[in-house]
DNA sequence: CCACGATGAGACAGTGACGTCTCATGCGGG
DNA sequence: CCCGCATGAGACGTCACTGTCTCATCGTGG
């Protein structure tokens, strides 16, 4: 009987990151419940979009809490960073190509103490030598957001296993697709 | 007087990529043009998306054919790809995102083919050594078109700046974040 | 200078989604 | 066992977008 709120979330925007014009009938069905209940539990669109934000910030909040993002090194912090979203990629897949939030340069709040954490870890990494320098947090931080929701896409659609989910995507943004001369 | 119909489309990718839902006029007024104009040179929204497609399509393959991708190594081949595709990269991230266009599982047979350019580029600096193997064709394939698109809106939103788009995509995707013994 | 073609602005009806409502169903707790 | 509450299905009016139309304007070529 309990509707499982999160999961209804998660369930739109897995489907409103494939088709952002999607119906709310349609995500009500991809969701598993009707549009009346769907309408219940958020008052329309906009409040259905907002819920989606707050559930993603939450959500990478408690992600970045349990990456204990401080702790070994910068590389292995990220390893488990990436990890921790897996769960959670759909929504941050969501979120980042949803722009329209945040309209009018009002960035928000949450989204920014998240930047400013992964930007932090990347720059952490930076002075400790183990990450280049030539590229900046900002890139590192927009990259590997980008390579989360494209891996959580190419997973969706059958082409890359789930399994492989973290591996394809901490090797490839910390270690490059060249093959170097001591792999 | 005559509109310059790729620019439109350019205009209305850019627009569309970080605001699927906006309107046929907000779209006609981000290209500079009056929504009259608008519809008179596209049916309607499915017709401008499949426009934009066929655009996408058709720009790809130019860059591919200019980016000589039979040429020297496939590394050296990837940096010429992503210099070629930067005119057009939001046309891509647009094209990337909205999957509603593949729906029924019938792929669009120019998408295919760029996918099949791709991902040969690839296993052909696997083979000569120049290109890991643990991480496959079909996954750095999903990574250079998110990249791209990654950047692009980085790009537009002024977090990194346009002169770096090539060095930025092909030392992340080639040599990766970690820095090296030898770099 | 004139005529033609394209464009922008606005009006107009049609349409489809939205948001709200009611009612019947079904599960769970008391 | 029965009551209560959440849900699903469907109906309904509203509204925003759509697609088409007309008309005035503009600049371009003849």
């Amino acid at each position: 009987m309990a509707m499982d709120r999160d999961q209804v979330l998660r369930d739109a925007a897995a489907l409103l990151s494939r088709k952002s014009t999607a119906t709310m009938d349609e995500v009500a069905r991809a969701a598993g419940i009707g549009r009346a209940t769907l309408h219940r539990h958020f008052a329309g669109r906009d409040a259905l979009v907002r819920a989606l934000e707050e559930l993603g910030i939450r959500e990478f909040e408690v992600a970045f809490d349990n990456a204990r993002l401080d702790e070994g090194t910068a590389v292995e912090a990220l390893k488990r960073l990436v990890a921790q979203a897996e769960p959670n990629a759909e929504l941050l897949a969501f979120l980042v190509t949803e722009n329209q939030l945040f309209e009018g340069d009002q960035v928000n709040e949450g989204w920014a103490r998240l930047d400013a954490r992964v930007g932090a870890l990347f720059r952490r990494g930076q002075q400790e030598g183990d990450i280049r320098i030539d590229l900046s947090p900002a890139w590192l931080t927009e990259a590997l957001y980008g390579l989360i929701g494209t891996c959580a896409w190419a997973v969706m659609d059958g082409r890359v296993a789930a399994k492989d989910f973290q591996y394809m995507i901490t090797e490839l943004l910390l270690g490059g697709a060249r093959r170097s001369v001591e792999q």
